[in-house]
DNA sequence: TTGCTCCTCACGTCACGTGAGGTGGC
DNA sequence: TTGCTCCTCACGTCACGTGAGGTGGC
C-alpha cells in the first residue's frame, strides 16, 4: 500500500517555530510543557534544536483542548495524560503477553473509571454551556422584539 | 401583591464572607473584581465593611460564568458587562423618554450585534465540546469491548 | 559575512492565594 | 476582654509573554 520508493528516514520532524505555528500556540508554551514533563519532542539535532513529530503535535493538541475547552490546569492535565499513556502501555502488552490477564484487566478497568469520570465533567460543562446559549438566545429575541415594536 | 407589613429597610445585604461562600468563590477574588471596576458592592458600613446585595451576587455569578465557562479574561468580561449595562440603561430610557427614538434604536442594534457575536463564540465552543465528548464516549466503548472480549 | 531560526536565562503579567498586622461590632 | 469577621498591604504562584544575549546551519 505504501509508495514503491523507500520511505524517507525522517518522517517530517518540525522545528519549534513550525510546530507552534501549526498548533496555534507559542514556542514559549511548548518549552514550558516540556519543562513540566508533559511532552518531550521526539528528537534534538546535534546543535540542540528540538524536533517535533506528528505524534508530538497531537499530544500538544490534546493538552490545549484539556486546557482551553475544559479548563484544567497543567497538573490535572498531567494526570489525565498519565492515565491515557498507561492505557496505551497496557494495550501494547495485550500483544506481547508479559503481564498476566487479571492485572491487565484491572488496569483497563481503572482507566475506564477515570475516563467515565472525565466524561461526566464534560457532560456537566456541556449542560451549563447549553443553558448559557439558550439564555443568550432568549435575550437576543427580546431585543429583536423591541426593535420590531419600534417600527 | 407585596406583604401587608412594611418591607425591611435593608433588603438582606451580605458581608464579603457570606457573599463569597454563596458564590463558591474567594473573598480575594471579590476584592480583585472590585479593584478592576467590574463590581462595586451596594454599600459599606461606617466601619468600611462591604455589603453585597442580591443583584451584586448575580453580577458576580455572570463574571464567573464568562470566566470559567467561556474562558474570557477580565478585560474581555469588562467590555461584555459594559455592553449589558448600556442595554439596561437604554431600557430605562424607553420609559422616561429622554433620548430620541433613533438614537435608542441605534444603541439596541449595537448591543444586539455584540450579543450575536457572543452567541456565535458559544456555539463554536459547544460544537468543540460535543465532539470532545463523543470522542471520549467512543474510547470508553472500545475499552468496554476489550473487557468484554477478555471474558 | 549576513539572515534566519533556534537556544537558555530571567524579569514581567494576569488572576488570584496566602499570610501579616490591625480595626470594629456582638 | 475574648472571638469573629472584616480591612489593607504585600509577597508568592501558575501559565505563560517578552526581551537579552548567544549559538548554529543554509
Amino acid at each position: 500500500m505504501t509508495s514503491p520508493v523507500a520511505d524517507p528516514p525522517q518522517p517530517t520532524l518540525l522545528g519549534i517555530g513550525e510546530a507552534a505555528a501549526r498548533l496555534g500556540t507559542s514556542e514559549r508554551a511548548l518549552r514550558y510543557y516540556q519543562q513540566l514533563g508533559l511532552i518531550t519532542p521526539s528528537g534534538r539535532t546535534p546543535g540542540g534544536i528540538r524536533r517535533y513529530s506528528e505524534d508530538d503535535l497531537e499530544r500538544v493538541s490534546r493538552i490545549r483542548e484539556l486546557q482551553e475547552l475544559l479548563g484544567f490546569n497543567l497538573e490535572e492535565i498531567r494526570s489525565i495524560l498519565e492515565n491515557e499513556d498507561r492505557l496505551q502501555a497496557v494495550r501494547a502488552e495485550y500483544r506481547s503477553e508479559t503481564t498476566d490477564a487479571n492485572r491487565r484487566r484491572e488496569l483497563v478497568q481503572e482507566s475506564l473509571a477515570l475516563q467515565i469520570d472525565l466524561k461526566d465533567k464534560v457532560e456537566t460543562k456541556l449542560d451549563r454551556l447549553q443553558r448559557f446559549r439558550d439564555d443568550l438566545e432568549a435575550r437576543a429575541e427580546r431585543m429583536r422584539q423591541v426593535l420590531a415594536d419600534a417600527d
